[in-house]
DNA sequence: GTCTATATCGGGATAGAC
DNA sequence: GTCTATCCCGATATAGAC
């Protein structure tokens, strides 16, 4: 193995103690202060890695997206169906994120403003969004329905809200072991999986223009 | 009119100089001894009226809705059909809100924190949340659409939680007047209404329990 | 009860020495 | 690259004026 620099190391210790810290301690009683001591080095040298703690979380974030592939790639091709596939692939991912529920909360209150840089929604995290927005075209591919073609192109981007509906959910449900959230996402998956069949039928024609449209106003800038 | 006691008009006073930083500065960048000095007081005088600068979010949030209430009342009587009355009531909330989205944006956030005693779905709030859906049952009954009994009693929580999603859209809306939040808010109250009258349909039966399940799931403690 | 003034603390962030 | 010292701000506490 090549031996990492030290640098590398550095910033990796770093982001692990925090890491640790969040686990330990909650995200908001977590300072930077104990972060570096944590880490064995000083404040500023976490600054020099981490412009801010947001930036430790967003380092999180594009670490644990990169390890989360491998098992997002199984649960879609093993899952049968629209319905199980779509449950499984964001089911992984809270499994994932389970014991880091704050750090997630952290992303999740930066979407309330558009130009905050942790913002799932904001530029900095398009290529995330996208690396998303892509597995949920898979599963509409495999998933065996039939897709109106007006509204093909635009349903990837859809359920990606709805994925984002599922961790807002998530991250504020207290039940225990997050029950509610187990129970939303069967019966929420359910519900979108009959919704999409509905979609191909003629009764449903008239609403077809407002929802596309309606994507079109969610997505585009 | 009855003089207001010295105390009322301090606590109004330090309530209004914030409002003004916050539309001004931005609502992070007012700090407390910026909004204290421009009331004309002591910093702690302004911690003597508001525990916090989240307390005056809160006042500012529950005068904003006393205030609210007659035109709320306007919009829902004379708007026509449930489209436009539940475009009509939202709608009032945004131009109302319309100067001070920042504020507004600090709500949204600590929705992300079940616990925190600013979220919208807080404890602290349940007053201002249900006297929202009483809103919203008016505007089901007087709506003019048969609504099927399973789903009538859950309906003004379902409303109400839409209202929070276009209300989320709005804060992160970064297009002049934000007019996407305008068609967004005319299309999907367009698709509630023609999903209200589905409902009614055979077809949507076998829809219908999942459904039903999943908004007890929201609401359900 | 209604404030002023001031001191203090904890924590995020930064500047500049080394 | 790393550390020390420092700044700013939210928040708390306190002593005392009126």
């Amino acid at each position: 193995m090549q031996p990492t620099s030290k640098a590398e190391e550095t910033s990796r210790k770093i982001l692990d103690a925090a890491l640790d810290l969040f686990r330990e301690a909650g995200f908001e009683n977590a300072t930077m202060r104990d972060i570096a001591a944590k880490a064995g080095v000083a404040t500023g040298a976490a600054y020099y890695y981490y412009a801010s703690k947001d930036a430790i979380v967003m380092a999180f974030y594009e670490r644990a997206w990169e390890e989360l592939q491998p098992a997002v790639e199984t649960a879609v091709s093993q899952a049968r169906g629209l319905e199980a596939k779509l449950t499984a692939a964001i089911r992984v991912k809270l499994e994932y994120f389970a014991p880091n529920r704050e750090v997630l909360r952290a992303l999740v209150r930066a979407g309330a403003d558009p130009k905050h840089p942790l913002s799932p929604f904001s530029p900095d995290t398009t290529a995330i969004r996208q690396g998303d927005i892509a597995w949920f075209a898979r599963i509409l591919e495999d998933g065996g329905i039939r897709i109106p073609a007006d509204l093909a192109a635009h349903l990837p981007g859809a359920l990606w809200f709805f994925q984002m509906g599922v961790i807002f959910f998530w991250i504020t449900d207290e039940s225990t072991r997050q029950a509610r959230t187990t129970r939303l996402l069967h019966l929420s998956a359910k519900i979108v999986t009959s919704l999409l069949r509905l979609a191909g039928l003629p009764l449903t024609r008239s609403m077809r223009k407002p929802i596309v449209e309606l994507i079109g106003v969610v997505k585009g800038a």
